[in-house]
DNA sequence: CTTAATCTCTATAGAGATGATAGGGATATG
DNA sequence: CATATCCCTATCATCTCTATAGAGATTAAG
């Protein structure tokens, strides 16, 4: 199971990409509309902001907007900010490889073999599919905002 | 990442079903050879038996065997033994569903629909792939133990 | 310049999961 | 009876998750 957080950060990210006209969104109005606690969000907006996925402005008339077009950001990616590496074990990471500590032979670890063939079908579709994909896909939503950074 | 658990149990009932003859394998033994922890061990070996999977013998020369074939334990079933539901959201479990609280429209959920891609691709892997395939491709030991159960 | 709205940052805390460790009880063998 | 093994329960330290809280920084409007 995904973690709350990361759920919370797909949602507003589908919020603020969906923003008709690219206008900002605040934190409150996304936390009203999709029931998220106010101040969680803040955090999970400000680690996406960390991640060079949204821009930000402060004051009045503040919110949020996409820094990177939608269409760039896949699940994948996002998942990774929110909870680590998505692979089923540490020696099958390509960012975050780690050596099983307890492992004899990797390249004969029937363990790591077998995982190697789920992780790698897993992640095909959500390194592929994007916030984008998402949202064209959407019945309700049929207009996807994809890159309207003011010029 | 799956839990040591989990990892601990796939390499216990690796070596059961590996075991030449059919003969029964001390938890001692099996945490020796994978370096396990053994009380921990006793405990995911309890859970196995419990769950269907292994059988005990107690006393001097007991020990473990497999109850059922290994080629009928995928490395799905025993991963939910130990972590539970695999879906990554509980409205895509199909033995744990829940719906989440804060949904308001399950079927135009943009998350649920990626995620039920991601899920569907890894989950056939894990529910297809059992103990024996794993073991049958296994260089170091080509001669797999499938049901060798004492008639 | 003041006020209000918003983002930014850090601290804290309860609940639950994880990964063991420990001790003894039950059972089988010889 | 002695020994080896499985069986069962309790306990514990650490970490992660899911927030909640409060104050500071920035901006716009009046």
């Amino acid at each position: 199971m995904i973690s709350n957080k990361a759920k919370y950060a797909l949602r507003a990210l589908l919020a603020i990409a969906a923003q008709h006209g690219g206008e900002a969104l605040t934190s409150i109005e996304i936390a009203k509309r999709h029931r998220i606690p106010h101040k969680f969000l803040e955090q999970i907006l400000l680690d996406l902001k960390k991640a060079g996925i949204l821009e930000s402005r402060r004051g009045k008339l503040g919110g949020y907007v996409m820094l990177r077009p939608a269409d760039t950001i896949t699940f994948g990616e996002v998942l990774r900010i929110f909870e680590g590496p998505l692979a089923p074990l540490p020696c099958l990471s390509r960012n975050a490889y780690r050596r099983c500590e307890d492992c004899e032979n990797e390249a004969r670890c029937e363990i790591r073999r077998e995982f190697a063939r789920s992780y790698e079908a897993s992640r095909q579709v959500l390194d592929s599919r994007t916030i984008a994909d998402a949202l064209a896909e959407s019945p309700a939503m049929p207009f996807v905002a994809q890159d309207r950074r003011a010029g």
